[in-house]
DNA sequence: AATAAGAATGAGAACTCTTCTCATTTTCGT
DNA sequence: ACGAAAATGAGAAGAGTTCTCATTCTTATT
């Protein structure tokens, strides 16, 4: 385990924190609430405490690490910072998700900030819809 | 009071949906929390019981007399239905809300689910920032 | 490598928002 | 006005998240 990515984000390297990164970075899937990270440590033997997995996302979210989307449904989801800015479209069906960038909407929306007198600082964007496999099987 | 309005949207005209349909539609705040709506209903001497309020802003929501909104900070807020969608842009220091409509950013949505494959039902937009007021006032 | 000081953890309590349960009350067609 | 069906209110319950605090771990320093 690579502990120099805890140590960039100014967080000690503990072996919590240590294991939830190396499980978020190798997870094929990308986004995922607290109680997700927690039951999948639990199933690959790793004892962590729930509210550790709380602490240490919310922490990773503070320190740039990991992005926490509200999509409905009321829990937070996590996901990894990959460095580029994106918004999400989600099946209501199957609770599939896949991400987008629109330079257009990028713009409209920092105009419409300034037209308000809005000092943006930041925004948030789901499109929610079913998908074409739900669209398929019924 | 009037009950029209609760029996066109298939509802029966009940005190507790007349008293918070007549609130949602007097009052000068547009969005609202359930406890906003069941506190100020208190203050005004009105007795309905908070289940109650979540029922029915529920029920109005379903009627599409009300559309209900996911801010960031957890709870739902609710908005007497004005025909027009519009989405929000809201300051992240006083709370206030202000709304606007953008057709281009409309149309890119629609482009953007088409091309995902999706066909799409619904999405949500919210700008976060600081408004004119706060900047000024520190 | 041992130590000590401070930070992090884990378990469960607690908290917030929302929904559910069910006995009582209200609505509305007749 | 009556009675069946629906709605209400109070409090319990549930989901998600945060807090508390005694114990454990990390790390800088010997």
């Amino acid at each position: 385990m690579d502990s120099s990515e805890l140590k960039r984000a100014g967080l000690k390297a503990t072996l919590p924190r240590l294991k939830i990164l190396e499980f978020l970075e190798t997870s094929k899937v990308r986004h995922m609430s607290a109680e997700d990270v927690y039951k999948a440590l639990l199933e690959s033997g790793e004892e962590v405490g729930l509210a550790t997995v709380y602490r240490v996302l919310t922490q990773f979210e503070a320190a740039g690490l990991v992005v926490r989307h509200h999509f409905e449904g009321g829990q937070s989801v996590f996901e990894l910072e990959q460095g580029k800015h994106h918004d999400h479209i989600l099946c209501v069906r199957c609770g599939r998700v896949d991400e987008f960038v629109d330079e257009t909407i990028e713009e409209r929306q920092k105009k419409i900030a300034k037209e308000k007198g809005y000092a943006m600082t930041d925004h948030s964007l789901y499109i929610y819809g079913v998908c074409g496999d739900c669209q398929k099987n019924g």
